[in-house]
DNA sequence: GTTTGGCATATTGTATACAAAATGCAAGAC
DNA sequence: GTCTTGCATTTTGTATACAATATGCCAAAC
């Protein structure tokens, strides 16, 4: 006996409804500070407000949604310093992922990487932004699968998720977008040569440039000094 | 008007709950492992299921449950790797953390800090354990305080007490409280030099030596190759 | 005109009832 | 004796009913 110890997955109601949320969220149709009526999105779910609000729960320690006592639960809408704190804390971690990978990497991988990184240029080269951040997100978990600590994978994954629930298509003008490609080649390049220091530069780096992208997305979307 | 926007603090009975059970798990009285049945628990904290599955959520979300579909939920029971790979995190956390405190302490929080430490090193010299976990904490958090990031807070938070749900009174002996409280006084020394990479240095080192306590203890417990 | 108080309504919070699934045991087959 | 099968029981999953709280409106007071 041993099916892999992975039975085959049946998702219970408020995973499926957490699921369908999330998706929602990220994409923007629930906006950020909406507010969610129970019984009403529990119909267009066709599921009851029970299993909803532990979906809700869920969500909330994710840090997607956000509940007050008897005043319902509605969309996380982040501030400017919220995104701030998020990417400095993605940057570190990333930066952590970046040193692990390089005490872990094989040839294979870094073979893997460069056949990633192929495709990306490719796909910057032929401006073809969505297949360019598909590609992206790739690499980037790749680069924690090398890493190999399934706690910061997590604990990345979630941030991640946050920050992607500003749908956030920054604005990124094809300067930005020169130089994250480049920067992703010296991505390689410092894995390749096993060179730690180097690696977290280039990725703090990077993280800072996508932060500054998002963050002059807000900018230009609400009022300064705005929530 | 403007009461600081902060509500009088009025615990629904989900948070409550969760509160109440983080507690226990933290303190052993649920054992790592443990299977939570949700009838039974519900009458023992005198609340009926629906809350109490709500809080099952949120500490499933915090890491300190685990949830199994149809087959209830139990105690987290980490395992020697989940160890490591949290203290990992913790580390690259802390460290950042350290980074972040440089860049914004000042001459009044150092005085501060130096206070802490001197009632620490007091505690150490008078064995007194407690007094000096109690001190210990206060002063990591008043690091993080410094740091001034409130996402790098609630992440290193959360995985914090993830860990002491080992419900690790690890067995600390005299040499490695002798290094504890050593570190400490470097940590003060980096920061009050505002020397980041220094900084940086201790506290990994630091987060190290509590790992491999912690790791002791664990061995010391329980059959090696167990979960 | 502004503020206060009270009521009607809407919404969230909690308990309970019912449904579905898993577990354990016992009887039968081999 | 061991393995399977089916049933009773327990436990989890979900829906719904009821309670408590918040919200919004309108009237009355100042």
């Amino acid at each position: 006996m041993d099916g892999s110890n992975i039975p085959i997955a049946r998702l219970t109601l408020p995973e499926a409804a957490a699921e369908r949320l999330r998706t929602l969220i990220i994409e923007g149709a629930l906006a950020p500070g909406a507010k969610l009526n129970e019984r009403e999105l529990s119909e267009q779910l066709g599921v009851s407000r029970t299993p909803l609000r532990e979906a809700f729960r869920m969500l909330a320690g994710d840090g997607l949604l956000v509940q007050l006592p008897n005043r319902g639960t509605q969309v996380v809408a982040m501030s400017r310093e919220d995104v701030q704190h998020a990417f400095e804390v993605m940057g570190a971690l990333e930066a952590f992922a970046g040193e692990l990978a390089v005490s872990r990497v094989t040839d294979g991988d870094i073979a893997d990487l460069r056949a990633l990184q192929a495709e990306m240029e490719a796909a910057h080269s032929r401006h073809d932004l969505p297949a360019y951040y598909q590609i992206n997100r790739v690499i980037h978990d790749r680069l924690n699968a090398i890493a190999a600590n399934p706690v910061l994978t997590h604990t990345y994954r979630t941030l991640n998720t946050r920050l992607h629930a500003l749908r956030f298509r920054s604005n990124l003008n094809i300067a930005k977008w020169n130089q994250a490609v480049a920067e992703h080649r010296d991505m390689i390049a410092a894995l390749a040569a096993r060179d730690g220091p180097a690696l977290r530069d280039v990725l703090i780096k990077h993280l800072r440039a996508k932060q500054q992208a998002v963050l002059e997305t807000m900018n230009n979307e609400k009022m300064p000094g705005g929530n």
